[in-house]
DNA sequence: TGCGGCCGTCAAGGATCCGTCAAGGGTGGC
DNA sequence: GCCACCCTTGACGGATCCTTGACGGCCGCA
């Protein structure tokens, strides 16, 4: 039994999809307006969230993006508006799919049991090729493309690349680096991680003063960003 | 720099996706029926394959059916026909996108980096979310949304708004925060809650005159309200 | 009314952290 | 041995952050 999280301001219509969508097999939360849905989403992880563009106290694209800030669930758009740029904006704001109004509920329904699937995936945590801009980093087979040709780094170099992109999007504390890299012990010697990050991103980053991908957390840490 | 499979039998529409998606600085490769399309699949794995269903050899469907026995590689599917059980199919033999003909290019660049990201995603596991009103605080990552977007804080603001998160709506007296922030022996350090509870205000409050969560409790403390 | 706590605000050093460059020194291949 | 490569370490300028002091508003109390 999978959770959908309904959310849409229009009571009719979030009720009878509401029906529809139990109906089908699915339990279903609603939420009546961006806060609550963030706050739901936050507090009871639906599988997916079935999201409409038109709320009263924020922008739907706020709310992926609120809801992007720290979960991948799936997000299936729902709108009125017929024409592209609402679809390009909501897509790239990270919602998965988009459902224009009106709309076939068989329809729907395919596209959220396809949404729930593809998160349902086994992908576990370490797929093997890892995109972000220009640079492909591919995590089995040891290589770094920037822009299809082919990056050489040395052996620490990749062991702190590939600590940073493991857990990229999330900061990776001094500490942690330092002990995943150069191993217990090495705690305290945060001058190699100032070195080592500068030679990344001499090697990676377009405008190595200007980071896009490897970047600093002021007295924390370094993140990756995709 | 992404691989992305067209597969078309249409000669002119193939050469003119193909030309847009070069532009957009997309690899692409090409096939002109489901049989090349599933050997280049299976010998040269692209990011994403973008599958019109109406081929010379054999149904869209199979092609989806055949490269999921062996791959996860996303898969848009591009399709002619307006209406209905179409798309359901095949979004449930595997697909994960359905473009209906005609379509805007720009829509389709959206759909196709959208699927690319979703697949280059990590599973996210559990997290501490803290949502109060437009504020959302990733205990996890370190992290703090504000309408969705990232606010940087310093490691000592950091350090005294998660003390503050983590004994929400319970008053957290001067002298807990001041050791669990700062250590032992700052426990009259008081002018340092002041400053550091202005500048957590400042970045964090809509109305850091009046704020609606970090609040005083004069003679006492600070409380985090949601 | 005047005074003294308490809290919030602002600003200015000085310490710390970060990025950069470059020079040993160790190791392995030839 | 010689060379290439890489890790470690030092030095330095600049940015960031912590600490500290000064000041004003508010409130209770004499």
């Amino acid at each position: 039994m999978s959770r959908v999280l309904v959310v849409d301001d229009e009571p009719g219509l979030a009720h009878a999809l509401a029906i529809t969508l139990r109906a089908s097999g699915w339990t279903v939360t609603t939420a009546d307006d961006g806060a609550h849905a963030i706050a739901s989403a936050a507090h009871h992880p639906p599988d997916v969230i079935l999201l409409d563009l038109g709320l009263p106290d924020m922008s739907g694209l706020d709310v992926i993006t609120a809801v992007r800030g720290w979960s991948r669930v799936p997000i299936v758009v729902l709108s009125a508006r017929q024409h592209g740029e609402d679809k390009v904006d909501a897509l790239d704001a990270g919602a998965d799919d988009y459902v224009t109004k009106p709309f076939a509920m068989n329809e729907l329904l395919a596209r959220l049991r396809a949404a729930v699937r593809r998160s349902a995936a086994p992908s576990d945590g370490d797929e093997a090729v890892v995109v972000a801009g220009s640079l492909t980093v591919d995590l089995a087979r040891r290589r770094v493309l920037r822009d299809g040709v082919d990056v050489r780094l040395t052996p620490t170099e990749w062991s702190m690349l590939e600590v940073l992109v493991r857990n990229r999007g999330r900061l990776v504390s001094r500490r942690q680096l330092l002990q995943d890299v150069w191993g217990p012990g090495y705690s305290d010697e945060t001058h190699y991680l100032r070195v080592y990050s500068a030679q990344l991103r001499r090697k990676l980053e377009d405008d190595p003063a200007h980071p896009r991908h490897i970047v600093t957390q002021p007295g924390m840490g370094y993140v990756f960003e995709v």
